[in-house]
DNA sequence: TTTCACATACCAATTACCTCA
DNA sequence: TCTGAGGTAATTGGTATGTGA
């Protein structure tokens, strides 16, 4: 299996980092599409009459621009509203000791290229320190290592990858020694990890800083950690939700087919009522044939019309119809 | 007021690890 | 023991938006 390799990849980054500023601004359409069926995010309001209770009532109110670009936006005082979340945030103070760098560590060794792919403990519990806790929280890998790369001298990078490799890799329980830093390890979320984090993706399914710090000193886990587990869970929802949407849209086409059958079939009966010569009672009144004469082929499925001599089919070249309708 | 550089957050697509049948 | 499939954590590249100079 072919194995990622670690690196430093700051000229990756400095490449992307250009990228981005070059396209900034110029947008490609995507999601678009998707926004007009799901309403952006898959978290605002949408068309769709079938939808999954995948997301919670309210995303918060982060600077997310697909929701804020189609849900109304709600101020941040207020966005976090659930019970749980302030207890949560509210236990900042209380849980957890050290300090909050673990993100740091992850990505301080070239930002989004400076991957955990060194071999950090993922399952380990993050030493945090309160006052590290903002800085902590800065999500983006990308930016923290815009930010940490230009601020971090070469050292620095050193003695932090130095001190991701001592961690333990929990996830295999054993030391990541033979990998020599070269190996992904996956983190394998406990029971109660992953029933706190449902139950916070309930209450938001996006989280800002400190509910993310908080989030992740609860769980022991890093602020990133937790903001890729919302990540993924955010996709997993959409993907249902598609799956969802895709089932009800083949459903309303088939229903539509059916309809629109049906409707040429009535079309073409009463076209056939209009060919067909009318019973004329008086100067001004006609009365239609009844729809008893009209017949139709069970098997091509057309209207005729039909008199005590002969049948005549609304359009030309029916007039197999007449000896035997098997013989469609 | 407009423009630019930067920071931040999010998403889609993908990779790769891990578990299980 | 091996293997393929599926689930999912993590990575990568891209876009949108806010902010300060």
């Amino acid at each position: 299996m072919a194995m990622m390799v670690d690196g430093c990849d700051r000229p990756r980054e400095e490449a992307h980092r250009m990228r981005a500023m070059a396209s900034s601004g110029a947008s490609l359409g995507l999601g678009v599409e998707f926004s007009m069926v799901r309403g952006g995010d898959g978290v605002g309001p949408r068309s769709c009459p079938v939808q999954l209770d995948l997301l919670p009532l309210r995303p918060s109110s982060q600077s997310n621009s697909n929701s804020q670009a189609t849900a109304p936006s709600v101020p941040s005082s207020t966005s976090y509203r659930g019970l749980a979340w302030q207890a949560l945030v509210g236990s900042t103070t209380n849980s957890g000791s050290g300090n909050d760098d673990g993100e740091v560590t992850t990505y301080a060794s070239g930002g989004r290229g400076g991957s955990p792919r060194g071999g950090i403990d993922v399952n380990q519990i993050p030493s945090t320190d309160g006052e590290e806790e903002e800085e902590a929280a800065v999500s983006s890998p990308s930016s923290i290592g815009m930010k940490r790369g230009r601020e971090k001298s070469g050292q620095e990078f050193e003695v932090e990858r130095e001190r991701n490799t001592t961690c333990e890799m929990s996830s295999r329980g054993g030391s990541d020694d033979e990998d020599e830093g070269t190996t992904r390890k996956k983190l394998r979320l406990s029971k109660e990890q992953s029933a706190l984090l449902e139950e916070s993706f309930k209450e938001h399914s996006t989280l800002n800083p400190k509910q993310k710090n908080a989030l992740a000193k609860q769980l022991g886990l890093r602020p990133r950690q937790v903001e890729v587990w919302f990540q993924n869970r955010r996709a997993r929802t959409k993907l249902k939700q598609t799956e969802v949407d895709c089932e009800l849209l083949k459903r309303c086409c088939d229903s539509l087919k059916e309809e629109n059958r049906r409707l040429q079939k009535e079309l073409l009966e009463l076209r056939a009522i209009k060919v067909a010569p009318p019973c004329v009672i008086s100067h001004d009144y006609y009365m239609p044939l009844p729809a008893a004469t009209l017949t139709m082929c069970p098997s091509c499925e057309r209207v005729a019309t039909v008199d005590n001599r002969s049948l005549t089919f609304a359009k030309p070249g029916f007039s197999h119809l007449s000896q035997s309708s098997a013989a469609c």
